[in-house]
DNA sequence: TCTGGGGTCCTAGGACCC
DNA sequence: TCTGGGGTCCTAGGACCC
């Protein structure tokens, strides 16, 4: 029986990158990404920022004091979407066996069509050109015979390297690689480990896995198997539909105002709702959260019609609000469709049957559509400080891999 | 010192039923 | 009122990822 061939693929500095391609001024410059042009939070910094110490989730301002010309650039979510959608489709000729991991992460799985490709090499280099020519940028890969160490491999020479890893050479790797470089260990499972003793990966052989599984669970078991080069998971095939959609945000700490905490609802009940309607979702659970001192309170609230409605999701946050005393210090809010579901009906907007709500939401919708988002918005949302700039996150989906229902 | 924002998966244990 | 046993569904919340 022959081995299985998987790849990862890994974009290098992905937002950095594209920010250096389309302004060439920044080529070999610090590059630091931030939500926004005054964003604090450092989203990805480019190559010539890291050799300073910058680090994604640095604040900026803690990045001048180490590099002290760090470029600043807003992050762009719409076109490193873009990008990434086209990637994606380069890889997805390579191998249909795809599993986009991220938006700038994939693995492949290339045992089927190893038969075309005859050498692996050939495919490596294939990728990578494609990859360039299209679109400029450079990417890491990392090749093995399980998912783990493809994603392991593909760290271990950056950037735009390639790294083999096979059955005869892979516990030169593992074996003295600190136990939290295996992709599912961090901090948590990591103490743990260290507590039993476990370190570098060649610990895990003195650990029953019946320790870890009794602890992590199947999580666990799955991490004892990586860390002795024996993860068996196969490529895990993309979902109909995301399992959630929501937004929260952060407020100053201890915010008691609640005529400030009502804004902020209110915005992400808007964001929320109108990225709903605009992939023709609806839900009829969501999932309200604040954060105070001690932690998160979350409710999941259950309506009888699903909606996509602002308001209907607007109202769903007050009346969860209406539970706390009025002088509670939130420090954080949530606001997530649990399970959304493409809508059954074409929803016709001229028809007298749709309520003046949705009209108005599909007109503000297609408003968005041609000159941005918030052109038209609540008055109580004009000059306001509580937005934040979109981000693209993991389960993002470069659009046309996310098969519609 | 947990920075910001958006996700997924898994499990323990309570509620409820027979 | 808890005696016994067994099953399912749901929820809260922990842990992790980029």
């Amino acid at each position: 029986m022959s081995e299985k061939i998987f790849i990862h693929v890994d974009m290098n500095a992905f937002f950095a990158s594209i920010e250096q391609r389309d302004y060439p001024k920044l080529l070999g410059k610090p590059v630091a990404v931030t939500n926004g042009e005054h964003g604090s939070c450092i989203i990805t910094s480019s190559y010539e920022a890291r050799a300073f110490g910058i680090k994604t989730g640095m604040r900026i301002s803690d990045g001048r004091k180490i590099c002290p010309y760090l470029v600043q650039r807003p992050s762009r979510p719409k076109v490193y979407a873009e990008t990434s959608t086209r990637i994606m489709n380069i890889l997805h000729n390579i191998s249909p066996d795809i599993q986009i991991y991220s938006v700038d992460e994939a693995f492949l799985e290339l045992t089927n069509c190893m038969k075309i490709y005859k050498e692996i090499n050939h495919v490596i280099y294939k990728i990578k050109d494609l990859i360039y020519e299209s679109e400029n940028l450079k990417c890491s890969i990392g090749i093995s015979f399980s998912k783990s160490l493809a994603k392991y491999a593909s760290k271990i020479n950056k950037p735009d390297g390639i790294t083999y890893i096979n059955k005869n050479n892979y516990h030169e790797y593992l074996d003295n690689s600190p136990i939290d470089t295996l992709c599912g260990v961090s901090t948590g499972v990591k103490s743990f480990l260290n507590h039993h003793g476990v370190y570098k990966c060649s610990d895990m052989k003195k650990l029953p896995i019946s320790i870890l599984s009794n602890r992590f669970g199947n999580i666990g078991k799955k991490i004892w198997l990586m860390a002795n080069g024996n993860d068996f998971e196969g490529l895990i095939p993309d979902l109909n539909h995301p399992k959630s959609l929501g937004h929260g945000k952060v407020l100053k700490p201890n915010t008691k105002s609640s005529y400030l905490i009502k804004k902020v609802f209110l915005r992400m009940s808007n964001k929320l709702a109108l990225r709903l309607r605009k992939s023709n979702y609806e839900s009829n659970i969501f999932l309200i959260g604040i954060k105070i001192k001690a932690g998160w309170i979350q409710k999941k609230v259950k309506i009888e019609k699903a909606t996509c409605n602002r308001n209907d999701i607007f109202n769903i946050c007050l009346s969860y609000l209406n539970l706390f005393e009025k002088n509670t210090g939130i420090y954080q809010v949530q606001v997530t469709a649990l399970n959304p579901l493409k809508k059954n009906t074409q929803m016709d907007i001229f028809s007298k049957d749709n309520d003046k709500s949705e009209v108005l939401d599909q007109a503000l919708e297609n408003i968005h559509d041609k000159f941005g988002p918030e052109t038209i918005k609540p008055a109580r949302l004009i000059s306001d400080d509580t937005d934040s700039p979109d981000v693209i996150a993991p389960a993002w989906r470069p659009s046309g891999h996310r098969k519609s229902v």
